[in-house]
DNA sequence: CTGAATCCATCGGGATACTG
DNA sequence: CAGTATCCCGATGGATTCAG
């Protein structure tokens, strides 16, 4: 694989993509099921409404969440993984494992340069 | 993998570490070959001192990056991986494989949305 | 319940000039 | 060669309020 080909490429519009505060997040707990907006909301701890809607809609013109309206009352927003949003839990479960790893040797690195 | 679990955890700190302008695009350069500071700030096109000093620094707090002086007249400066930072170069590469398989699907959603 | 709209603080990041 | 120091601007993102 040209790594080196590959870094002025796409990799850096999915890393500035993804790179925000909460999309990883909204795909990662998308992957386990769908969720509504309020689940959503309750599930992640934090975020505002706006982020979470912002987000959410950035997503959505990715192509990587689908939204779901249920015309019922009160109304009812499904959220859930497009498969090309599903494809992309592979790749970025190797970064989340990566990350449980060696979370303990970057915490190391930062005490030692602090 | 208890993804859940895993999305409160140290991901979404990796991803934004990550997730800004250049660290991931640096990563991935230096996992070619050492680089030298002029030497990176020529490849990469477009960054400015500031930011390559800054985020070659974070990096190096993060146990990613060695930078090796080398007491010489003028002074030249090496910067290479670390064992910590090569081995984020294979899930990185998991990633960076992904991007490219499926950019068009990605610029297909974002033209179908605009 | 699912948002939209507005306001405002912080921060990332570029341009430029200067230094050992 | 390998940085540091300032200045400055736009984007990110939180709080709050309003609405269908």
């Amino acid at each position: 694989m040209p790594l080196a080909e590959l870094a002025a490429c796409p990799v850096g519009d999915v890393f500035r993509r993804l790179g925000d505060k909460w999309s990883m997040l909204l795909v990662i707990l998308l992957g386990t099921r769908p969720h509504r907006y309020n689940d959503l909301h309750r599930s992640i701890e934090g975020i505002s409404q706006r982020m979470l809607t912002r987000t959410l809609r950035a997503l959505e013109a990715d192509g990587l969440v689908r939204r779901t309206v249920f015309p019922t009352v009160p109304p009812s927003v499904e959220y859930s993984l497009t498969p090309l949003g599903r494809s992309l839990l592979a790749p970025l479960s190797a970064l989340a494992d990566w990350a449980v790893e060696h979370e303990q040797d970057i915490a190391a690195a930062r005490t030692a340069t602090a």
